[in-house]
DNA sequence: TATTAAACGTAACAACCGTTGTGTTTGTGT
DNA sequence: ACACAAACACAACGGTTGTTACGTTTAATA
């Protein structure tokens, strides 16, 4: 008797159900008969869509990437100006609980991503991209004006990269001492002494449950 | 044959010999037999010293977060001023190979810590005392007038943190995007244009190689 | 010199782990 | 109706893990 109903299981429905074992037991405890059993299926449902089972956390960790480019263009459709790096920081900083979410994923990788070089390409291949995506807005805010043209786009882009990163690791540790209002306060406060840009109207924390 | 040398080991020992491990093989391949082959001993020495593994790794990350305790007092004994700021950054940033050592080991924990109640704890203890210091360092600067006495000295003190944590982490992630002179350029631009100090003198990032 | 406790070495246990191989369904085209 | 491949279930293997129990050596003490 192999299978029971007509279901059956993709690549994609694997590694969201790993997702969901890192997020409940942490990443030491997500074995692939745990993973099989988030699905309510067998280790045979691993095995035939992944080789290995560190295909399977590449795959993972790299779906997860995927997702929270997708989140940000999409939160960059739209906007415009200083907006639009207050658009790339909603999807970055742990506000809503998708992006708390992501941002617990990919910490639990950051340990082993340390002595695996694959997970930890896939690591700075993500830090790549941030960093990118701000030294482009901030060179096109230079050439429109907004903010004063004696800024260097790409240390500004390491700074506001560092400094999203580690709102986001701290909130990890102490989330009641991050709140969204304080994580925004501490962007505001340094987008303000930095480009000298007022604070504009904070965006409420919409975070769809998924 | 018990022991052949008159030699006897420390609970110390045993958590540095944990920290060579780590650092080499990964946190997940920290076991205890691999622990005490570090040791040339065997897994009495780690259960003699340690009831449990969990108290191992508790033990050995209590005396990192100890050591990085008294590094930072080093540094700043003797110094004054805005110059108190940057000793303590000295110790957090990853300048030099002992703090990036440090830095490893704190990081290959933070995963974990995230479905460990008390490794997480103890993360929090560090982030805690970090921020304090920052506050405290913060409040005497504005009454002795060095900084504008408008700056909110707590959320001052969390963005503080924020972007040393960042740097610390985009530093393991990426090495060579984050040389000292960098790490000192985004730290010196933000002092600069929050608290309007002169870059000053960098430190020699000197590092003993313990 | 006999005793004793500290500081290990050694061996074994049960529980998992990732991986592989082989057997079963199930839908789908023919 | 038949074949056939996709999508699994299931079982087993060798290896590693943390933990426990027990034996052994060494240094101090009496």
């Amino acid at each position: 008797m192999a299978r029971v109903a007509g279901r059956t299981f993709t690549r994609e429905e694997v590694a969201e159900a790993a997702w969901r074992v890192i997020l409940r037991d942490g990443l030491h405890n997500a074995s692939i008969r745990a993973i099989a059993r988030e699905l309510d299926a067998t280790t045979g449902v691993v095995t035939y869509h992944f080789h290995d089972k560190a295909e399977l956390l590449l795959f993972a960790l790299d779906r997860l990437g995927q997702a929270i480019i997708r989140s940000m263009e999409a939160s960059l459709a739209g906007t415009t100006g200083i907006d639009r790096i207050r658009a790339i920081l909603r999807t970055t900083l742990p506000l809503g609980p998708q992006e708390i979410s992501g941002w617990r994923l990919w910490i639990s990788f950051v340990g082993v991503a340390m002595s695996n070089k694959r997970l930890r390409e896939e690591h700075q291949r993500r830090l790549d991209v941030l960093n990118d995506c701000f030294e482009v807005e901030l060179r096109a805010l230079i050439k429109s004006g907004e903010i004063p043209a004696s800024i260097d786009a790409g240390q500004e882009a390491d700074a506001l990269v560092a400094l999203s990163d580690g709102i986001g690791l701290g909130y990890l540790l102490r989330p009641k001492e991050y709140p969204p209002e304080k994580q925004w306060a501490i962007m505001d406060g340094y987008l303000e002494s930095r480009f000298g840009v007022a604070p504009a109207a904070k965006p409420a924390g919409r975070g769809s449950v998924r």
